[in-house]
DNA sequence: TACAATATACTAACGCCGTTAGTTTATCAG
DNA sequence: CTGATAAACTAACGGCGTTAGTATATTGTA
């Protein structure tokens, strides 16, 4: 058949597309390569395999989220700058939910690139931060516990964890920020010490 | 060829083995067939399909989760009784990760018995909070915010996600659960009021 | 004890999946 | 115009979960 000029971009584009549709579980290069009217072998000139296409996915997913962050924390500082962050998270989380997955299945593969991602995700999370008075140790602890607390929330909602109970899942979130800025508060009142 | 007198529990129970030793997602039908000495079409006859067998693994896991955290707690109030729930949980998530990422597929299916093991996560949460003046409200909440905390810690340290810092990552841990008992000593007062 | 019913195993096959090897063909560079 | 390269193809491999149909050993009952 006769070549259509298809870019690894493209390739890339159309997995996220499929991925945000038919869900993560139902993602397989064949269909993949049905949507690109390409035989599954064809993607081949394009990727290495699925794995590196995760990992591509990754990448974009991981951008995204930074983009969206340090979008809502521009001008912010402290408690507002936080929950701008929190909320930024959240927002994503909810919003394109499939996508969000594939940020998990990321760190699996040994990649040196694997770093630059790492700090992508890091980096709006310190700058919300650094309007408390935090040692960098602090702040290296903290920025964990913040993504425990919102990829721990995301994920088990999406999941239908939190259906037990009659109480709004939204109020929950917002005990959820609220405890990380108590932490944020106490934190400062320790290193002034 | 002649029967040998596998049951339900067995193949459940060689299921677990296999996921704790090879790992969750090389695990498959075939290959636990051939464990036992069987053909793969031939489990069929004691579990109606895979989403099924991963169902009843989950109770297992919920099952084995709810004890441990019971035992941690009994004889214990307030924040102890908090710290070793939390520090059950962690044990139980870095010693059996495997497994532990079964619960996640949990959810996804439909069915009533869900409730049953809902509740059997709840539970522990809840005595070990039971210490703490609290409305029923409150804690619906809370248990939400622990759960969040701990699965959001557990995953992404398995995961690889928290390399980034050459700080402690049961340092972090740490003060993941000291934000959980200022939120609850906050929420305390303001039940209080 | 003999027979019928049931439970447990089997073989064979279907339609998916990711992936590789080898081949053809269109485009582009010199 | 020609040769190289890039992008498509076909065919196949070994894996997967699952179903249909069949044989047989055990069990319960008359």
């Amino acid at each position: 058949m006769a070549r259509q000029g298809l870019t690894r971009a493209d390739v890339i584009q159309a997995a996220i597309e499929m991925i945000e549709s038919e869900g993560l579980h139902n993602f397989s290069l064949r269909e993949l390569a049905g949507r690109l009217h390409i035989k599954a072998a064809s993607l081949y000139n394009h990727i290495r395999n699925m794995d590196e296409l995760y990992t591509e996915i990754g990448y974009y997913v991981i951008s995204e989220l930074k983009k969206v962050q340090l979008g809502a924390i521009a001008g912010k500082q402290r408690a507002e700058a936080v929950k701008a962050l929190a909320d930024a998270y959240y927002r994503f989380g909810k919003e394109r939910p499939e996508l969000y997955k594939v940020i998990l299945s990321l760190p699996m593969v040994k990649n040196d690139a694997i770093h630059r991602a790492g700090f992508d995700i890091v980096e709006p999370i310190m700058s919300a931060m650094s309007g408390y008075r935090l040692t960098g140790e602090q702040m290296m602890h903290l920025q964990r516990v913040f993504r425990s607390i919102m990829h721990g929330f995301i994920s088990q909602e999406e999941a239908g964890c939190f259906r037990q109970f009659p109480v709004d899942v939204g109020d929950s979130y917002q005990m959820a920020v609220r405890g990380f800025i108590l932490l944020l508060e106490n934190s400062e009142k320790e290193a002034r010490k």
